[in-house]
DNA sequence: ACCTGAACACCGTTCAAGT
DNA sequence: ACCTGAACACCGTTCAAGT
């Protein structure tokens, strides 16, 4: 999805560069980007600090204002790249609950590799987001043909998308979090339904993502027909 | 539900307390939980500092150390104390599917009101939670009750509060978050969708919340039976 | 136009001193 | 045991000075 623009990091050069406008163009908004996404990549969201991230590109802190307005505008193009990862051929050609399932399924490993994004995309207006906005396009576009009411599609791919948002979130949670040995007797049902599920699969977050989406996607198919 | 030991804020006396073990208790978690709760209620949670909520309590930063570990533990106890105010009074006397509509929707407004909670408490371990815990055996004896595979609840449950989480944040998002009349031509399919939609209610993301929220009881009331 | 480096106004948290 | 007040190690952001 086009906008390829990102170079590799300036090698840290000998000579600390003096302060005045730089003969060639340091930076700009795409390598910040880049930088910021390659940057949570290796060392995560708590160790991206607008100094860090500074540092990671050859400049000072300060020299990044001159291309971005704050942080949470750095946040804001991180999300746009990672929306490149989000599965959406299957819209092209598959049945729509096939290819529903393979986009969200895509979409929630991504945010949950990027959890720290989610708060960010949940309140960014698309118009924030090229990638974002070419993905609603493919998604929509893929209900539309499916013979979807227009009036539906909105709020079926909202209602999609809290849904993997939330998962996003679920599945970074720590393994034990329903871990409830110290209170099985003040709480008997949910300690025996924690243990009748404890004995299942191994990953319990991926297995909960599975089946609510298949009854998502059921309940939403049923009541379109 | 208990643990009722919050009280007035302590008035500003006139004269500055002074270092040293005061002759009555001053702070507590419980105190510092209320004050906590009644704060992010009328500053918000942009405004919650640990020294801003030592002001409230009329005591000095570090003092708050003595009770908990950290702003995080703080943010813990708040998310406990807002569980009150989830419904999950259907669990006990109506037919499941309109006892998980009627807890869904309040625990979706609870949280809309507190989606700063949302990061904290999905990765939350429910030992740290009793409130949240109860909800949990209430919820869970409610599908017990109704006959459901005592594999499948916990599931159930996790894809619900997935659904709840995402949605309590998508309810916070700006109003015009879909707003495309920039880029109409690039996104055919999604600006008629969105544009479609427009034209319905007046509460989109209500809209959304209801309507895979349906989707989502019914599929899983579905594949239970 | 776009960089540097110093400075600003915060943060959460720690800790010695005090009772 | 539990408070105060000073201090620490950061943060994101601003801005004058420089080219």
């Amino acid at each position: 999805m086009g906008t390829a623009t990102g170079s590799a990091p300036s090698a840290e050069s000998a000579s600390r560069r003096k302060a005045g406008r730089p003969r060639g163009e340091l930076l700009n908004r795409s390598k910040i980007a880049g930088a910021a996404l390659r940057f949570v990549g290796d060392r995560g969201y708590d160790a991206l600090t607008m100094s860090a991230l500074a540092k990671a590109l050859g400049v000072s802190a300060s020299a990044l204002y001159n291309h971005v307005e704050s942080k949470q505008e750095v946040l804001q193009l991180v999300q746009d790249r990672v929306m490149d990862d989000v599965d959406c051929s299957g819209f092209a050609s598959q049945p729509l609950g096939e290819a529903v399932r393979r986009w969200a399924g895509s979409y929630r490993d991504v945010f949950a590799r990027h959890a720290p994004l989610v708060p960010v995309i949940a309140v960014l207006p698309v118009s924030g987001s090229p990638r974002t906005l070419q993905m609603y396009e493919q998604v929509a576009a893929g209900f539309a043909r499916a013979g979807w009411d227009q009036q539906r599609i909105v709020p079926a791919i909202v209602a999609l998308e809290s849904f993997i948002f939330g998962s996003a979130l679920d599945a970074v949670a720590p393994k034990d979090i329903f871990n409830v040995d110290h209170a099985v007797d003040d709480v008997p049902a949910f300690a025996g339904a924690v243990a009748s599920q404890r004995a299942t699969g191994d990953d319990p977050a991926q297995d909960a993502f599975e089946y609510g989406l298949d009854a998502l996607v059921r309940g939403l198919l049923a009541g379109a027909a």
